[in-house]
This record gives C-alpha cells, sequence and structure tokens, in this order.
DNA sequence: AATAATATGTTATGTTATAACATATTTAAT
DNA sequence: ATTAAATATGTTATAACATAACATATTATT
C-alpha cells in the first residue's frame, strides 16, 4: 500500500512536499512533451500549498494575486484539466475540489482518506483493494475502467485534538 | 455481498423495483414517524422511474409536471434531503444526481457501479470491502466514519452491445 | 381552539462549471 | 525568415447545481 497518509495528515516539512510535487511534474511535462506553461505550473503549485482540496474559485482568486492581473473561470479549469488528464491532480467529486496527486507515476487506487474536520486528504493506492473491486465487478459482470473511492472521517492529528481536549474545533469540511 | 446489478443492468420488471421501493419507504416512515408527504412520495417514485441516477433540476421539472404546477428548487431538494436522511435514496457526488437505495435497511458499502455508456447505477453491499477500508483506514490510523466507492465502466448490456455492434451508441454518462 | 412543530411556497442569490468566439503564443513546415 | 498550423489564453456570457432567508400553510399536540 503507497500511501501519503503521514505528510497529508500529520506535521511535517511541507516544502519537500511541493518541491517533489513540482519535480515531477516537470519531468512527466518533458517526458509526454506538455507544456507545462507559468499559468498551469502557478495552478499546480497553488494546489500544492496544503494537503487541503482546494476549490476552482479558491484558486482563481489566489491565481489572480499571483499573476497580478485578474483571471477568468475558463483558465483555472484549462490548467486544471490538463494537470488532471496527466494526472498530476485529482478531482475530488464530493468535494468539488482538487489536490495534488503524490504519486502520479504510480499504479492508482484514487483512493482518498478525507479528514471532515481539517478537510486535508491523504491518498493511498491498495492493490488488494483493486483487486476485490476488480472481482466484485467481474460477479456482476461489469466492465470496470475507473474508479472513485471516498472516506470521510477524522485524521490523526483531529481525533487526538478530540479526544484530548474533550471539545473539537469543527471547520466542517464534511458531506453528510 | 448484496447487489441489485442485474436488475440495475439488464432488462428486468421494473414495476417490482418501484413497488418495493415504495412499500419499503411507507414502512421506513411508519417505523421512524417520518411523514411520507405527497411531495415526498411523488420525488421517490420518479427517482425510481428508472436506474439512471436523476437529478435535482430533472426531478423539478418532472415534478412540476406531476404536481400540475411550476415547483421551485429548494423544494425538490428539500424532498431528497428528507429521502437521502433516511437512506431511501443516495447522492453520487460525481455525478451530481440521485438515486433510489435498493435495500435500504442494509449494511451498507455506499458501492455503485455507474455505466458510462447507459448511466445506470447498480448499488452494492460488500462486507470484505468493508473490512478492507476498515483496515487500510487503521494503518492510517484515520477514524473511518462513512464512504462513497464510485466505479465507472460498462455493463453487461452495454459492454455486449458493443462488442456485437463494433459500434457503440454513446450516452456519454462519464465522468472522465 | 390555541399552540407548537413541521412542511411547503417564494424570491433571491450563491457556487461550480462550460460554451463560444477572439486573440496571442508557440511549433513546424516551407 | 515567412507562413501555416497547432496550441494556449483572454473574454463574455450563460448553464447547471445548490442554498439562504423569510412567508405561508398544514399537521400534530395541548
Ligand atoms: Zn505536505
Ligand atoms: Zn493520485
Ligand atoms: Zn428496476
Ligand atoms: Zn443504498
Amino acid at each position: 500500500m503507497l500511501s501519503n497518509s503521514r505528510s497529508a495528515h500529520q506535521p511535517h516539512n511541507h516544502l519537500r512536499c511541493i518541491n517533489a510535487a513540482l519535480d515531477r511534474a516537470r519531468d512527466l511535462c518533458a517526458q509526454k512533451n506538455a507544456r507545462l506553461t507559468p499559468t498551469r505550473e502557478r495552478v499546480l503549485n497553488l494546489i500544492w500549498q496544503s494537503h487541503q482540496p482546494l476549490g476552482a474559485y479558491q484558486l482563481q482568486e489566489q491565481l489572480a494575486k499571483l499573476s497580478g492581473k485578474s483571471i477568468a473561470p475558463p483558465t483555472v479549469y484549462r490548467a486544471i484539466e490538463f494537470l488532471v488528464n496527466l494526472g498530476l491532480v485529482h478531482r475530488i467529486p464530493s468535494l468539488n475540489a482538487f489536490i495534488g496527486c503524490p504519486f502520479p507515476n504510480s499504479a492508482h487506487s484514487n483512493l482518498f482518506m478525507i479528514c471532515q474536520n481539517c478537510g486535508s486528504a491523504a491518498e493511498a493506492t491498495h492493490s488488494g483493494l483493486n483487486d476485490l473491486l476488480q472481482s466484485a465487478s467481474n460477479r456482476a459482470q461489469f466492465i470496470l475502467k475507473s474508479q472513485n473511492l471516498e472516506l470521510f472521517g477524522l485524521c490523526l492529528q483531529c481525533n487526538t485534538a478530540t479526544t484530548t481536549n474533550g471539545e473539537q474545533v469543527n471547520h466542517d469540511y464534511t458531506n453528510d
């Protein structure tokens, strides 16, 4: 099982996350002859500023600041589309938000663990899970092409805070 | 594994699906002292007219016809909210659409198999899957509260049509 | 019958996403 | 270098999905 739950859900040197992500992006784009333009790189950079999925209009706002000019939604969505197509970014449908992929070159489960308190999302790959979903699909005679697996709950940080404080700062990152 | 993939993805007597769903709803509402008002029952009925998840504004339109008067979005969303809270209906986030639950009283995996060609969605419960996700969560020290598992692909019908015709009627029910 | 609780109606607006077409920039071909 | 083609971005408008806030109506309880 490949996962970034440690870094996504716990204190860590996040600059390394950002730099690694940008390096991977440059590599992948070079390799695929895709153009990582300033706008696209800025969007990727913004998405990687945290482990919390970011909405398109939050991105728009921050991109405008970063670019020193106003940015229209299509610009943001185009950059996102580019990054998603390359596998550098994932959309999390239940949040209408986007998150950087920590391992764009690896096999995927598209499994996300989303903290309902702090909003951070970790991604994990799990071949056993993929196998199980494949066999369930086979039994249903369903030709599996892709998947989106969202787990909602509390990350270690937020759960610890809850149980020690008795009280919880609720940021309402939830789908219920 | 409990699943409605047979009926969702293959020809069947759908009136039985509808009637069974309405019966279950009446039972559950009686049991929980919840009021299945005409609006709510109509919405549930409309959702159960097919195995394809229905959007709120499609519902609005059809509910207006059925009610003989114009209906505003809040009315639809309120009815949906009621039904979702009772577990009679699920929202499928990647489709922004709603589908009837075939087994509201059973344990859930919230696992959906969504045909990208015809748009129909089957639901399945799978305790092995739930166990696996629970243990993956444990390993990540993630407190699992709920989940949404979406599989995209081709149902038997559509896959058969594809492979026999060589050509496929593409209705573009897709998330990619 | 009066009160409280629940449900619906109504208007307005917030939020997310895309269509359509114009312009600019980069790449490839001549 | 010049032209042509392909790619990327700018711009305007609008589509699609969802909720806030407050008024009215209906149902249940006292
Ligand atoms: Zn990090
Ligand atoms: Zn990923
Ligand atoms: Zn049916
Ligand atoms: Zn269900």
